[in-house]
DNA sequence: GTCTATACCTTGATAGAC
DNA sequence: GTCTATCAAGGTATAGAC
């Protein structure tokens, strides 16, 4: 592997750990291995790098998602495949991939940083959405939703899971709140 | 006012505005006027300055939501309550004023002021939660929703609002969020 | 309680050789 | 592309006088 991906993969796991503006690129050195001159030969400034490796997760991520919810099967409705969504909180301990970035004042601070972040945010918001129409037209969602609204809703109660449970150090907050949003999902119970 | 007071109003201005991590000592000092001997006379470590902020926040924090929720008056069902709450999303390209710490890998190193957040949210959810059952009982809300989890997912709703809108730059989108999870509360409209 | 001086470390690079 | 040396600024305090 070359140095450039060293760099970008070490970096993905630290910004995602300990957060872009706390981590210093002389930490993604130590842990790639790779030295100064070929870290700064790549990467002339570290906004640089925090652009790759948004860019890198948004894709990661919403390649994830689509693959998850095509594992949902064909006979899987459109609530059963945003339920596939909710449950990517199933590790909420270590932080969304793309939520982490949102709340670092460093990264809001630059444009381009900034920029991509919100492409990221914007790709997966469009799947959602298109989920929900989906399950609109199948008949597994009420038919009066708003599909951008209840979509904006969904990826909320995701991120916010997210905060929840390193908020309280407990997996099972995140849990709870999505077992909460997937009951106001489902048509009400009899009673 | 006395010197204390100055550290801890301006910490809680920059640490929600810059985040715990990202905000040093020397720049609360200058923003409070108040001088290297007297903060660390008063604050021997900076955790100490966050956990006091971190309380302070917390507590004011429900007390506003507990105030705005009586300021909907005695006619308010449960649910146009938790639409109080959810509503605390108005200013949310600010981020929440606890929230912002959940991320911060500073704060959760910490086990005092990690613990200082985890009972700042935990009693957020009680209120939620009790607001959750008072609706039931008022019938303004499905009966057949878990209290914990509905609260859960409302706070997480709010939670996300935030990052969303700080993900995109800007306020509509937590607005739009709020909004789809106001429709996933009320009873399904005709058709 | 508050002041000034000091200290040691990390950050985010840049310079110039190979 | 990669190396080592260097740097100014800032981070997080501590020491000791007043």
């Amino acid at each position: 592997m070359d140095s450039r991906q060293k760099i970008v993969d070490s970096a993905k796991q630290m910004f995602w750990r300990h957060g872009y503006s706390t981590t210093s690129p002389r930490q993604v050195m130590a842990d790639s291995g790779v030295g100064q001159g070929s870290f700064y030969h790549h990467f002339p400034a570290k906004s640089d790098l925090g652009r790759e490796v948004v860019d890198a997760n948004g894709r990661e991520l919403l390649d994830g998602f689509r693959a998850d919810m095509a594992a949902a099967g064909t006979g899987a409705t459109g609530r059963d495949r945003l339920a596939v969504f909710l449950k990517s909180t199933g590790d909420a301990l270590a932080g969304c991939r793309i939520g982490g970035f949102a709340y670092d004042a460093g990264v809001i601070a630059e444009p381009t940083l900034h920029a991509a972040l919100g492409s990221a945010f914007a790709n997966v918001a469009e799947l959602i959405e298109q989920t929900v129409r989906e399950g609109q037209a199948d008949g597994s969602l009420r038919a009066d939703l708003d599909p951008a609204a209840t979509a904006a809703a969904l990826m909320s109660v995701v991120e916010g899971a997210f905060v929840l449970a390193r908020a309280s150090g407990s997996q099972s907050t995140a849990d709870t709140a999505v077992a909460g949003a997937l009951a106001l999902l489902a048509p009400p119970a009899a009673g």
